[in-house]
Parts: C-alpha cells; sequence; structure tokens
DNA sequence: CGAGTTTGACCGGCGC
DNA sequence: GCGCCGGTCAAACTCG
C-alpha cells in the first residue's frame, strides 16, 4: 500500500462540498473514517437524491443506512453534519436515499476553490435510473485529491481496459478485482478541470477480505472496511 | 514465463 | 433504423 494514498484517503482530501451537497454529494470531515459507518452496506445508501426520485429507493435504504452504523458513528455524522440533518434522515421516508450511482455531473463538477475535504457520493440521473432495465451492482464514487491514479484500497485490481471518454482530456481507466469469484469492478479517472482531483468509482460488492501486500500489513487498518 | 498493462475492436444500450 | 458512446474483450506487449 502506497503510504501516500493511505494519508490522501485517511485525511478525506475532497473538495468543493456545496457543490456536491447541491448535486447529492454526501460529505465527511477530514478526520473521520470513510465511509463512517465502515460498512458494505452503508455505501450504496450514501447517496443523496432528490425526492422526486422516491421511487427508485428502497424503502429500507434509510434503515439499512441507520441500522449499519454504531451508535459512536451516529453520533459522529450527526455532530459534523448538523444533528437535525441525520435525524431529518433517519425519520424521513426512503425519499432521500437511492442506490449509489455514478453520473457525468459527478466527473465534471465544477471546482469551487474551496478547502473543504469530503468525500462526494453522486447520484445518477432522474431519468437515467427510471429508464434503466438492466440490473447493476451498485456504485457509489468518490473523487480524491493525489498524484497517483489508483488509490490503494487493500485490494488487488486488475486493468482491464481504457477508454477516453466524450468531453474528458483524461482517459478512463477500467480495473477488475483479481479475486476469484470477486466481481467488483471499478473506474478511474480525472476531473478535466481539475487534473489534480481523481474520481474513483466502485462497483460490487467484495466477497472476501482486502489482501494486503507484506508491506502493508503494518499500515494502519483503517482502510479495511473502506469497500465491501 | 507468468502476471499485469495496453490498445484497437467489438458489443449493447440509448437517443434521435 | 442508425449512429454515438460507454464498457468490455482479447491479442499483443511489457515487466519483473
Amino acid at each position: 500500500m502506497s503510504s501516500t494514498s493511505q494519508a490522501m484517503l485517511n485525511q478525506g482530501l475532497f473538495e468543493d462540498q456545496e457543490l456536491s451537497t447541491q448535486m447529492g454529494f454526501f460529505s465527511f470531515p477530514p478526520n473521520m473514517t470513510i465511509p463512517p459507518f465502515g460498512c458494505n452496506q452503508s455505501l450504496k445508501t450514501l447517496t443523496t437524491m432528490p425526492p422526486s426520485l422516491g421511487a427508485d429507493a428502497p424503502n429500507s435504504l434509510t434503515e439499512t443506512l441507520l441500522s449499519s452504523a454504531t451508535q459512536k458513528q451516529k453520533e459522529d455524522i450527526a455532530s459534523h453534519l448538523g444533528g437535525p440533518q441525520l435525524l431529518s434522515l433517519q425519520r424521513s421516508s426512503a425519499n432521500l436515499w437511492a442506490w449509489g450511482d455514478v453520473n457525468n455531473e459527478c466527473m465534471n463538477s465544477k471546482r469551487s476553490g474551496g478547502d473543504h475535504h469530503h468525500i462526494g457520493i453522486s447520484a445518477m440521473k432522474v431519468k437515467k435510473i427510471k429508464s434503466r432495465r438492466k440490473v447493476r451492482e451498485p456504485r457509489f464514487c468518490f473523487k480524491t485529491m493525489s498524484d497517483v491514479d489508483v488509490l490503494d484500497d487493500g485490494y488487488k485490481w486488475r486493468k482491464y481496459g481504457q477508454k477516453v471518454v466524450k468531453n474528458t482530456q483524461h482517459p478512463r481507466s477500467y480495473y477488475r478485482c483479481t479475486q476469484d469469484n470477486c466481481r467488483v469492478k471499478k473506474r478511474v479517472e480525472r476531473l478535466a478541470d481539475d487534473p489534480r482531483m481523481v474520481i474513483t468509482t466502485y462497483e460490487g460488492r467484495h466477497a472476501h477480505s482486502p489482501s494486503h501486500d507484506e508491506e502493508d500489513t503494518q499500515a494502519p487498518s483503517q482502510l479495511n472496511n473502506f469497500f465491501w
């Protein structure tokens, strides 16, 4: 594990909080374990969606989100995000939450230039979700300020493709977990308007534990539960 | 030589 | 129906 990326992640070097909030990003303070619940299921629920998307949001998501957090984690989030916000989510219908999925706004989001630190998890376009027929694995994405494209999350990945997508100058790379019977994939690309920012999108759940290299065994295990 | 990466071709979904 | 585009495949290539 690269100590650089580890440090980056643990510090939560994310920005553009205001825009992210508007677009459905969920922000975490830099000193919080990412994600705050360290739980597989929590990740896919951490996407805020407009209430109009309620029909697409499974009713149990809000419950899943909160039930997967420990009391301490709930308190952490409540204190950082503001108690009422979390409490309102807890009481709310599932309308506020939907499956984590990624849209292009996530990739093309503009920078506000602030020094906020947060993780951003985007929402799929309403239209896309409503029209999707194919059932896809839950996804979530976050952006990280990093020199390296591939953040070491403890899992082993094999690159299987690279593509230059429209309206971006940086190629998108496609990775697949090398573990047998694990179909988790991730995409990595850099923000067009801020090459320092790396957008990582995960799809699916790991059916195994992270496989650290020998040299990484002494690294902090805070990220062990980062991904499912 | 095996594991991982690169890269052009191919495929399927979606919008028009 | 057609073309565009994102995602995946797989052969060739590189590296340790």
